[in-house]
RNA sequence: GGAGGCGUCGCCUAGUCCGGUCUAUGGCGCCCGCCUGCUAAGCGGGUUGAGGAGUGAUCCUCCUCUCGCGGGUUCAAAUCCCGCCGCCUCCGCCA
């Protein structure tokens, strides 16, 4: 949620970040109205309940006839207090349920406009070309077919369309990039964690993910629990009701989940392979820090993602996402496209956003700062999503015989230097 | 899954049966002061936390909320009733 009092002492520039998005500033008047309604109710049920409390302590002392006389306007007393109370309660619930509709005030840097008004920031490494090198390109079905690495088939048979089996050197796979980007965590001072991938509503709401996102959201049948989409959801609430030493911050973790998405809305798209699945594991960054720190904190973690594809010697591109293409939380997001040479353009492999104190106002999380308490920031980054991580490994380094050749950093983590066909 | 117990202001704890002066007791810890060659001990004082208002900023004053959470009863709830959550013990089942 965003700050109220930029809310309301500032209206214009809450228009101005929605219309950046494209969406109309309806809300943000509803919210004005409802705070103002909000505070005067307030106001009415402290006067009413300290009446209330004091003329109680007169009926505790008082007796016979002149108990029953304060008995009695009490009682009158004790039903404005409730009346009071409903209201309030209605004025806050109507407040909440404004502000929580306003998305994140998007950065003045991060581009205008929607899905396609993205900025290429940068592009690192060449995307390589195996027609000039006269190889004929497979694609990653067909590479983790031959090496036994992707069973699709027996995915789709048990799991049904967009699940897939890892297998051999595809398992294998899997454990050496996560311990990789567990390793690579490390170094820059990340705490590992284990997240549970099953939570309760109040961290899917908090994190932003039961607005627009929650068609993609997961619910399990006949609990009150949701399946999270990443461990974004279980850290951002890790911290959530507590109030932080500031002297702690930050508080970078790297958390390892499985990742569960329904991609409802994206049938036809990426149909074929492992792009595009309704479950995968992800390391995922995540970062507690004040709001003045959160912006340099998003480019170390950009930095992270990158020096982690460069690891793994894949050419990317790095995009700055428009407005409308934010999630509700982001402030600013930043993704990494890798090429995948049989699709021809850059893929989305990491995506990292700085969710400033969006998240943490919905899931009060605070740092104590001296004297003062105020919300912290919250960050997160991909370090490395498994199948679209294995995807452009297995194209971008495959040889002409559907071997493929193992980038130098994943060499000890996996034990092999090449991955080879264990069919034809 | 079954049975029982517990949940109070950083930690421990009194209070809950029998509702009101609980503005929550005491200890530990912590903070300030005194004493002191230094330290310790001793003595005195302070100390729940959060949100908000008063001319927004270290102070002061006031209000609300806070005894796991949410409801209910009542003029009045830490205290009575209901639901939920968490922790512990035992049993069953299980990776």
């Amino acid at each position: 949620m965003i700050d109220p009092r930029v809310l309301r002492d500032d209206p214009d520039r809450v228009r101005a970040a929605q219309a950046k998005r494209g969406l109309s500033d309806e809300v943000v008047d509803r919210a004005l109205a409802a705070d103002g309604a909000r505070r005067a109710a307030i106001a009415e049920y402290e006067a009413k309940r300290s009446q209330q409390k004091s003329m109680g302590k007169q009926v505790a002392q008082a007796q016979g006839e002149e108990k029953q006389e304060l008995l009695a306007r009490t009682k009158e007393l004790s039903a404005e207090v409730k009346a009071a109370e409903a209201a309030q309660g209605e004025a806050e619930a109507a407040w909440q349920e404004a502000l929580l509709s306003i998305p994140n005030l998007a950065a003045e840097e991060a581009p205008a406009g929607g899905e396609d008004d993205y900025v290429v920031l940068e592009h690192v490494g060449t995307p390589r070309d195996l027609q000039a090198e006269g190889i004929t390109p497979r694609d990653h079905v067909e590479l983790g077919r031959m090496l036994g690495a992707i069973d699709l088939e027996r995915g789709a048979k048990v799991s049904g369309s967009r699940f897939y089996f890892l297998t051999g050197v595809g398992a294998e796979l899997e454990f050496a990039l996560v311990n990789l980007a567990n390793a690579t965590a490390r170094e820059h001072g990340f705490t590992q964690v284990v997240a549970p991938s099953m939570v309760k509503p109040r961290a899917m709401e908090g994190t932003g993910f039961l607005g627009q996102a929650a068609d993609d959201v997961y619910r399990i049948e006949g609990q009150d629990m949701y399946l999270v989409g990443t461990s974004e959801v279980p850290m951002a609430a890790f911290h959530s009701e507590e109030i932080l030493d500031g002297a702690s911050l930050p508080l970078r973790y790297a958390a390892f989940s499985p990742c569960f998405r329904k991609e409802a809305g994206s049938h036809g798209t990426d149909t074929r392979g492992i792009i595009r699945v309704h479950w995968f594991d992800k390391v995922e960054m995540f970062v507690y820090t004040t709001v003045e720190e959160s912006f340099a904190e998003h480019q170390r973690l950009l930095d992270i993602e990158k020096s982690f594809l460069e690891k793994l010697e894949l050419a990317y591109r790095v995009i700055d996402t428009a407005a409308g293409d934010l999630g509700l939380s982001a402030q600013r997001k930043f993704d990494c496209e890798a090429w995948i040479p049989t699709q021809g353009r850059y893929r989305e492999l990491t995506s990292t956003s700085n969710c400033t104190e969006f998240q943490t106002r919905r899931l009060d999380t605070r740092g104590r700062f001296g004297q003062e308490i105020r919300p912290v920031a919250t960050l997160n980054g991909t370090l490395c999503a498994i199948p679209r991580t294995i995807v452009a490994i297995l194209e971008t380094h495959q040889q002409a015989d559907g071997s493929v050749r193992v980038p130098e950093a994943l060499r000890p983590y996996l034990g092999r230097d090449v991955l080879e066909p264990v069919t034809a």
